[in-house]
DNA sequence: GTGTATGCAAAGCTTTTGCATAGGT
DNA sequence: ACCTATGCAAAAGCTTTGCATACAC
């Protein structure tokens, strides 16, 4: 990616204004409000060159299958409503990481996922 | 599924030996041993309804996708060993549940991923 | 003007489905 | 004998890739 495109800059803000785990279709989706022309395929070319640049990470939802969000955040985990589907990232890390495997497993990383519902869905 | 087909036992037996999550291609695979014959429809078809009855529980493995193991067991989080690229079951639980979201958010239900070094391959 | 990134279409994978038939009951 | 579950092949997602061309530089 050696070029400022558009495509590139409408990518860059989508994620900018929707600052949580986004699924590649609502990528599009929030893309083609700037550049209607925007394809698929440059969706995917895109999060790819940002993915392997380090810039986003991916997401794994459970049914959803992968999400892309902004990297450089705090550690933080992830929360899906079953209600609305979407997906939160949530601060903070309430895993014992010590007491999280038994002795002679090296534990180099990990993710936690919350299922449930939002506020807003308790609410409505 | 109301008879016992020769199909459905060998995947089932898959399972009683290898008691850890597997994936399709692992399921298929071990299943021909007994049953040469199996097909991939089957054995998708055939997990549907193990997961739908409750048999069996999927699990997402970062990279590999879909995975299923037993159910049945007490509640535990799973490792990934990113030399070996097996998945272990870990017995207990880690995470403090209560902390886990802030406020408002109703956790009915989590999973957490490990990623690391096995005993293994460490002593490898 | 040069060469990269895009759009389009085709191809790869994984998973699902339609249909004729083997085989469990 | 009946009718479900299977195998096969086609289809339906999702993601990647080849190729001509638009466009950033």
């Amino acid at each position: 990616m050696k070029r400022i495109t558009s495509q590139r800059r409408a990518i860059e803000a989508v994620f900018a204004k929707h600052d949580r785990p986004l699924t590649v279709e609502e990528i599009l989706n929030y893309g083609r409000k700037s550049v209607p022309s925007l394809n698929i395929a440059t969706v995917y070319r895109t999060l790819k060159i940002l993915t392997d640049n380090g810039s986003l990470v991916k997401v794994f939802h459970p049914s959803f299958g992968t999400l892309y969000e902004r990297s450089g955040k705090d550690h933080h985990h992830h929360f899906f409503c079953r209600e609305c589907n979407r997906a939160y990232e949530l601060p903070g890390c309430a895993l014992k990481v010590d007491d999280a495997a038994p002795d002679g497993f090296v534990v180099e990383d990990h993710e936690v996922f919350l299922l449930g519902k939002c506020p807003k869905c308790i609410a409505a």
